[in-house]
DNA sequence: CTGAAAGCGCTTACAG
DNA sequence: CTGAAAGCGCTTACAG
């Protein structure tokens, strides 16, 4: 008998390199069992017997045999995909927190599938058919616009956790930022400093948490004795433009103005134009301070205080309870606490 | 008869809300066909009669089936996902570039997977694997790592584009921009305003367009007659604190300096906090030019002039090309050519 | 032009 | 503890 034939098997089995055309079905004969068994430990499904357990380590080793992730969620297996659905792949705000999520994901096998909802109810509505129509393990939404109830109708079928909100339901769990919290520390820093006229820049009306950041603003002012005057707010819309448009409302309603809080750091950096295009220097003239601490505010120009919201700890931690979730255990982690950074962008009043 | 029960599907095709639970075989028995034809008309496989197309379309409407993409691949078909793989998700240059991406996929029915290769060969390898195993139709790769052979390779068994390399081969098509006109550009703006002291900040050796721009910076000197001086130019790593530290470089060689040149837009906003901590004044006591153009260029304080890369354009040339070889026709488009920004960054010396 | 059949690579009841 | 069998939802030769 040719020792070679018996042996030798089809071309593709010999060619472990090339799209991993290695299949459960040849790690299987290696070592002498099913491809049921295989399945078994790859699944910690059932148990298996030490000895063919040890058998079968060595030849998806030897093979470098890695699961067909299609063949897996197509028979009702784990795809070890999470979806995502972002608000825009290039937000500056979720950019780390996208980072995150893969980081955290990563480890355990699974891979983040990013769709962008666009702040908009119904292409988030889309995105998370089309990520149930790819069989994903669990999904991450972070903030966006759907209403709570076609979450947790959601979270029946297929784990999910979100951001932005409070909500409780099975299958589903939130973890929500401290706006109001944060938007008080940040008003009570400039309080600090001895600033009274202090303009407010609201964040767009159709994000959840714009609310929540004037009512800080309001609350401090409140402890502080100072009195709201609504004429020091102005509407903005979470962007650069909206910033610098509101310095010359905030300037033409000729009320005294040395302080100037904006709801996030985007609008901060409009209104620090804004300024700079009036005359006006920051902070020699006007105190400015942020919301969200964005990457580029450390390195802007002077650098921006501002509230420190942890994005990138924030997709690590939504992913940790994404995991959590799809071992079965009820996850608990909460978002560090709103922390207000101090750096250049700021200054005592008169100092 | 009661007429009830005969129409009366199963449970699971009585709610065609939840997870898109009709198959093509319910379409199938519905437009009276076999589901072999309907795969037909849904792929362009074949030609099939009017009559039973009509016929299938309507109960594809009717039933609004979606073909589910974990069988179309395991079967062989195309899974309608494109890989991308990108450095970092979280890149401010390429976040426009992923949402250009997506947005050109979309209509065609296309989803892109986000990948991160980290500046890193090795990982870059891992994730294309990864990517394979997941089946998708196709690859982008936006800039990185891989030796051009590699790419090579993997163009054999799927369509592949790839930007940031000039690179020929069956199934790939390389997308390029011209960095060293760019720098040219920039440096030649500076010339002309006046300016023959121009430091210039190079970029990250191991990012493959550094070298080309800092031709480009020579070339325009030269040009131009200006001696090229190696004192002026320092190293950069194309982050915001190598910037700051070369401020600092420049300054304390001694060299007079009236411009500075950054290889690109983050190590700008370095240098712009480095002399503004020096206490010097941009533009008024130093031009300052950036490359790249980030969305955030334009708000910065001042608004940095800078060479344009048209970073969102690129996602949407570069998945315009996958599309194009997906079916089948080879793509000829290119980049657009640099351009130069002129915003509040530079000002006529002495002017 | 069109259907029946086999197969893609797994997982999961079902029987031992 | 473990295997044989059926099935996940498609696509693609193979025969008409």
């Amino acid at each position: 008998m040719n020792s070679k034939a018996p042996t030798r098997r089809s071309p593709r089995a010999t060619q472990p390199k090339a799209g991993s055309p290695v299949t459960i079905e040849m790690v299987a004969s290696l070592a002498g069992v099913s491809p049921s068994t295989i399945s078994r430990v790859l699944n910690g499904t059932a148990a298996v017997s030490e000895e063919k357990t040890t058998a079968i380590q060595a030849a998806i080793a030897k093979l470098g045999y890695v699961p067909n992730p299609l063949a897996r969620g197509l028979a009702g297996g784990r795809t070890l995909s999470v979806g995502v659905v972002t608000q825009a792949v290039d937000s500056p705000y979720y950019g780390a927190a996208l980072r995150g999520i893969e980081e955290e994901l990563d480890p355990a096998g699974y891979r983040p599938l990013f769709v962008s909802g666009n702040w908009n109810a119904a292409a988030e509505a889309r995105c998370i058919e089309m990520l149930r129509a790819r069989r994903v393990d669990g999904i991450i939404v972070l903030t966006g616009r759907l209403p709570d109830q076609a979450l947790k109708l959601c979270a029946k079928t297929v784990p999910v956790v979100v951001t932005g909100r409070t909500l409780k339901a099975p299958g589903l769990y939130a973890l929500k930022f401290d706006n109001l919290e944060g938007a008080r520390l940040a008003t009570q820093h400039l309080l600090q400093l001895g600033h009274r006229h202090i303009g407010f820049i609201t964040g767009d009306p159709d994000h959840p948490d714009s609310q929540e950041r004037l009512q800080g603003y309001r609350m401090a002012l409140e402890a502080a004795g100072v009195a709201y005057d609504p004429k020091r707010v102005v509407p903005g819309e979470y962007h650069e433009v909206s910033g610098l448009l509101a310095v010359d409302r905030l300037l033409q309603s000729g009320q005294p103005l040395t302080a100037i809080f904006a709801a996030n750091d985007q609008m901060a950096f409009g209104v620090a134009l804004g300024l700079r295009r009036r005359g006006l220097r920051v902070p020699d003239d006007v105190s400015l301070v942020g919301f969200d601490d964005l990457p580029t505010a450390q390195y802007a120009s002077p650098p921006l205080s501002t509230i420190h919201q942890a994005s990138h700890e924030l997709g690590r931690i939504a992913a940790g309870c994404m995991l959590q979730l799809l071992s079965g255990v009820e996850p608990s982690a909460e978002l560090p606490a709103p922390r207000f950074v101090v750096r250049e962008s700021t200054r005592k009043l008169g100092g």
